[in-house]
Parts: C-alpha cells; sequence; structure tokens
DNA sequence: CTAAATGCAAAGCATTTGCAAATAT
DNA sequence: ATATTTGCAAATGCTTTGCATTTAG
C-alpha cells in the first residue's frame, strides 16, 4: 500500500505525519481523536492536536477518511471504503466492519418512508466471541 | 398523556421546565440541545442552559430520553420507545421514525460477525418528498 | 520558489460542576 | 421536612483559529 500515492490522489501533500495517520488508519482500522494523538506522540514528540484536528478535518472533506458516530464512544475516523456496516463490542470497545445485503432493507424504508435514499448507515452493539466466554 | 406520572416513574420529578420538555419531544420528536432552550426559554425566561444538560443527561440514564447521534448532525433528543429506525432529509433535516422488519439483516449480522448482537442502530439519508419536488 | 502544513498559543464553543436558593413530594 | 432541582457563575474540555516557521512538491 503506497500511502504517499494515496494521499496525493486526494490533493494532501505526504507530510510524515499523515503517513502515520494512515498507516495507524490502515492497522487498526477505526481510531478516534485522543488515540492518534497517543500514538502519534511517540513518533512525533512535537506533535501538536491542532494539526491532528485539521488533518482529520480535511481528510474528510476530502472524503479520505470517514467520520463514524457510534452510540456512547466517541467518534472514530477510518479510511473511507464501500458502504459496510459496523459491529461494535459493547464489553471491549472492539469495532468491525461486515458487508450486508441492504437492498431489501433500503427497499422497505423507501416505501414506508417515501424518501429518495441514498445513504445508509447500520450499526450493530453487542458482544464479541471473547467477551462473550468470559 | 399525563407527563407528570410518566416523568415520576422514571423517578423524575414533575418540574414545570421538565413537562415542558417532555411535551417539546412528545409533539417535535426529535430536538437538539439548542432548540431545546430556544423553546424553553420563551416559557421560562431565567431557565439555564445547565438545567437543559443536567435534564437530558439524567433523563437518558433513566432510559426515559434516547441520545441520536446522526452523521453531520447535531445530537438529537427524542423520548424512549420501542426499538425502531431513522430517515433523515439531507436538506431540510426532517427526521422520521420507521419501524422495519430487521430480522433478517441482524441474523445476517450475527453470522457474518460471530458477535452476540443485541440492539442496531439504522439510519437512512435521502430526501423528503417535499425536497424532492423543489 | 510557492503553496500548503506544522506547532504553538490564544480564542471559541460545548458541557459540566459547585453552591445557594427554590421547589416537588 | 427533605431530598431534589434550578439557575448562576466558574471551571473544564474539546475543537478551531491566527500566525510565524518549516516543509513538500
Amino acid at each position: 500500500m503506497d500511502y504517499v500515492a494515496t494521499l496525493q490522489q486526494h490533493q494532501l501533500k505526504a507530510t510524515p505525519q499523515r503517513i502515520e495517520i494512515v498507516d495507524l488508519l490502515y492497522k487498526h482500522g477505526h481510531i478516534n481523536v485522543d488515540d492518534l494523538y497517543k500514538f502519534l506522540q511517540t513518533k512525533f514528540p512535537s506533535l501538536s492536536l491542532a494539526t491532528i484536528y485539521k488533518n482529520i478535518n480535511t481528510m474528510c472533506e476530502r472524503h479520505f477518511l470517514t467520520e463514524l458516530k457510534i452510540p456512547s464512544m466517541k467518534n472514530v475516523y477510518e479510511l473511507t471504503k464501500k458502504e459496510h456496516s459496523h459491529v461494535v463490542c459493547s464489553q471491549c470497545n472492539a469495532i468491525i466492519d461486515i458487508t450486508l445485503d441492504t437492498s431489501k432493507i433500503i427497499e422497505e424504508a423507501k416505501s414506508i418512508s417515501h424518501y429518495k435514499l441514498d445513504k445508509s448507515s447500520i450499526i450493530f452493539n453487542g458482544f464479541c466471541p471473547q467477551c462473550t466466554v468470559e
């Protein structure tokens, strides 16, 4: 995965800070601002929170990142991918992506609401396999 | 609808401010903090934002209210009802409740994720009939 | 070389807290 | 009568902004 090229495709200069943000998101999947800051600080001791916020904001504007609002959790960010849903563990806060066949439920929503729908956000809560065992 | 009794069932004293909050939510369905404040101020000129926040927080803790996190919108609150989904107009921000048959999609999510699921939050975005026309 | 990004400090909002006075039960 | 709630002011926390310096392309 060539982070430099990916950033440039979105008109974002490939600074070391940004490359590290992308790397973290690529490896962790979903991260909130504070954790991003903690991780990045180890690599860039002079890093400022303002830089994180500025980057997150421009990256979201360019649709390079997507902001995820999960009930009773801080917002997390992920690299923008094709539409998918999320499953969240209420115990350990693990978040995973799943791809569902949403066509039926979208049709149902359309016919009930009479809205012209173009996007859906589906989040499930429960317990992951590890947390279910213990 | 007896707001006093409903509040008391949730161990909440029926103050005039709270009664009005419930009334507003009952009539509007979904409201954010600022709008609540604006509406309530006309009736209680001395009302403090702190009171709104305190009430929203305790009401949510007692599951009398539910907080709704909608992408690119301020959080809104609604009276807690049986599980349902939301449809949001990206133009005028109208929010409506719809009840869908979610059993199939929940089963699908369970079998893909191997999580034990107990809750789902489904939000659709699009354009309401009025905004589609114009 | 130039436009964009970084880091710092200050500013701006949003939300919470502490406390005295008022109020619901 | 008592515990809870209100409203105010202050405090806290989160996010944004302005600006001088640095850096990517």
